[in-house]
DNA sequence: TAGATTGTTAATCGATTAACAATC
DNA sequence: TAGATTGTTAATCGATTAACAATC
């Protein structure tokens, strides 16, 4: 499956890489050194040539990296070279908030349908997507070839959505419900965990006030 | 401000922590060892015994931890033993998604504002609290205390607003913008870069496939 | 008491930083 | 060529895991 395991904390900060190179760009500023980039992103020097290094040499001593060649690089290794087909699972605020949210598209992310078990909200268009029923959940990410599932049901929900899901073939979910959901091997998910990250800010807020 | 500093990485297991053991809570589970908890949150039961003793021996030898005990002191080293006064500032699709959350009243945080530079939205009732300009802002957080702002303004005006924030006397941010702010001192933030996740879910999807 | 399980120290593992030779 | 900066190895730092004595 792959040469060398590249750890997760590397992953996690390519998307960054990824925002700064683009905003690069948008100035207009076509290389740069890993020792600016480190200023402006905040990571090491060190560490920016380390991660870097970790999926080729894309950087030219005495040099720097060329921008826009970077950005194109680090978008090849996240899949932002192809497009992806995803649906969102309950229709409730962060579902249609999602629906909304214009960001997704630009980066190729299409929103083919909307999933809700309120009968009152089946037929309701947001954002030009047709709110369908539950039940035709699974055979239309069967017959769309769907990607990836947006799942923002209730908490109640998510384990057994999340199976129908993986049984239906789904590539990735992107998880907003406050559950760690068990899923079938192959399939991959993040976790947007609103509850947990607000509890790590007041934590940190009442730290500051000793 | 502290006696030893415990790491980042422990902090963020914690609002974990308090949710599996609200769930043991409300299954009427009131004792529970290291290494059973471990089968259930996916921690090993040597991390938990380590991550716990930062703070305290919580424990006791051949008994384990009691439950609800465990949950409450969780509960205050998060800081979840007060309320917390907030306002979002931004009413676009994701602030109005939070406006509408019910889960944030429960924790004890108490919308009291939401603010927005649309004339058009000025005077929006949402969830039962009005949407005010922009302007009142700084003058709205110094008379009412307001202790976090959930900030959902567009890119472009992330930065100007959290300097505003923090000239007011913000005690932390809730960042939903896709930019890294620049805080004063004291003012704390955490961030939910939602493009930077789904980035990395199409990371680890990719890699499936290979 | 015997058994269970913590609290805590020591060992290991992994990630970050430092250093510098290679080279553009 | 001289200067700059990468790529990469080695050193350091920090977090996780293992082990076990303490003790309920």
């Amino acid at each position: 499956m792959n040469e060398k395991m590249i750890s997760v904390a590397v992953i996690r900060r390519l998307p960054k890489y990824h925002r700064y190179l683009s905003e690069l760009m948008d100035e207009g500023v076509d290389r740069i050194s890993s020792s600016n980039l480190s200023k402006i992103i905040g990571f090491s020097a060190s560490q920016i040539r380390q991660d870097l290094n970790n999926f080729g040499g894309f950087g030219q001593q005495g040099y720097g990296y060329n921008v826009k060649a970077l950005h194109t690089e680090i978008a090849n290794i996240l899949g932002l070279n192809r497009h992806y087909k995803t649906v969102i699972v309950g229709a409730g605020n962060i579902g249609k908030a999602l629906a909304k949210y214009s960001s997704f598209k630009r980066f190729n992310f299409d929103l083919m349908g909307i999933f809700d078990n309120d009968s009152k909200k089946i037929g309701n268009v947001i954002n030009g997507v047709e709110v369908m029923e539950d039940d035709l959940l699974s055979d239309y990410i069967k017959k769309h070839n769907i990607d990836i599932a947006f799942l923002c049901t209730n908490k109640t929900s998510a384990q057994k959505t999340a199976d129908i899901l993986c049984d239906s073939g789904i590539k990735g979910i992107w998880n907003f419900t406050p559950v760690d959901l068990d899923l079938k091997e192959g399939v991959v998910a993040e976790n947007i965990h609103l509850i947990e990250n607000l509890f790590t800010l007041t934590y940190f807020l009442n730290q500051e006030s000793k």
